[in-house]
DNA sequence: ATTGTCATATCGTTGAACGATTCTTATGTT
DNA sequence: AACATAAGAATCGTTCAACGATATGACAAT
């Protein structure tokens, strides 16, 4: 092997960069960030007309951003009638916290040998935390959260669990907007997610699954209260 | 509550068939069941032409099929270039496996408080399994195995984490046709399935855990040794 | 053998069209 | 006033035709 091999590794890692986003995915990717900061109210109706025109795609482009969305969850389609921005229900969320336990717990279970560059993202979502809370930004309090819990499944190390998590997580963003008041719900996760990073790090992994299990059955109680 | 309320429930339960599936669903599930089957050889091309003059359905709803296939990692859509079967690699594999064990082993933990419905599933499933080894049906033992583990993930009672399997087993069937010997590969599972179900009926779910994970480690190395 | 050029086949996206389904509103009946 | 009904409007589902953009393969030039 000369040098080539080097090179060609690093070009094929840029592979991804090439197979840039059609306008159907840009367009999905304004809708979810529009929908997850709840711009649009949980339940509205996305008519295709209006969406296409303010966004100037046709009516098919918009219809397959539509369709990446719903399989996201994020929207529900009726036929007929169009898709509408989902609302969560309690079972929703209930079932959302079943998947986050055992999904998070067990992955942390797998703590020990977790590719290094899970755990930076767990000190950079509890840093990046601090800086928010310090700076009084909830709501990015919050985007940091979902961030720490985004890194600890990354400690399994799968991709697919990570995609998976993704979407649990933006999902259950739709459920956050329930809450009157930002700070009060998100404030206290801080101290918490900081404490089972702790453990991690001191390998013990046994406590650091009781403190997130104890936190995601706390969770789960607020938001299901929430949407009763 | 009056007879009523029995009746809306039935109902209810029918709601979903009202729902009935758009053309591009339809032939989603078409193309779908073609892939699963191994009619189309891996990495094979779908043309939307071809495939849309066959079928009888115009580009625009066949691309919503693509899509949705795309999104269950069937098909790989790159950008000008069209849909392609997966061809999944060792490390897809490997992945594949890597959510399995998390999930299984962890539905599996939680098996005690497991809906009885879930426990109903496995025993057809094995019995379905014994039947069709029976009649050196194969194809339909691996069937009856997917099942199996379709239900142990139902154990942990949410229906997010039965959908997310539903996409990781129809996946991992992708990789099945490399095996040249259905019979080797499928029949011997057949017992170790009846094992743990025999465990997980007389509440040791260690000892079910066990032997599920090697389980699952077994079939890994088959696989990933056939893809490399 | 490598590179440049060009024709061809597909894909990406648009816009218009029409039947089907749902929603709305007006009308009429009890 | 409450309810059923029917006509009309608004949308969705699907198809089709078209054109620019992109990728591929063949062929010529170096």
């Amino acid at each position: 092997m000369d040098g080539t091999g080097q090179a060609a590794e690093r070009l094929a890692a840029d592979r991804s960069l090439l197979g840039r986003a059609s306008t159907a995915e840009l367009v999905a990717a304004i809708l979810r960030d529009h929908i997850i900061e709840g711009l649009f109210e949980p339940g509205t109706r996305l008519s295709e007309e209006s969406i296409g025109t303010i966004l100037r795609v046709s009516r098919n482009t918009l219809r397959e951003a539509f369709r990446l969305l719903s399989h996201e969850r994020l929207l529900v389609h009726e036929l007929n009638r169009g898709v509408f921005v989902r609302r969560l229900t309690a079972a929703d969320v209930a079932d959302l916290y079943r998947v986050r336990r055992l999904v998070e717990c067990a992955a942390l279970r797998r703590a020990l040998d977790a590719p290094e560059q899970a755990l930076a993202h767990l000190r950079d979502a509890v840093r990046g935390a601090e800086q928010a809370a310090a700076e009084q930004r909830w709501g990015d309090v919050g985007t940091a959260n979902m961030r720490f819990h985004q890194a600890v499944v990354e400690l399994a190390g799968s991709s697919r669990l990570d995609e998976m998590m993704r979407q649990v997580l933006a999902e259950l963003r739709l459920s956050f907007h329930a809450m009157k008041n930002p700070r009060a719900f998100h404030e206290p996760y801080l101290n918490r997610n900081r404490d089972i990073l702790q453990l991690i790090e001191a390998k013990d992994t046994e406590g650091a699954e009781r403190l997130l299990e104890a936190y995601l059955t706390d969770a789960e109680r607020q938001l299901v209260h929430a949407h009763a």
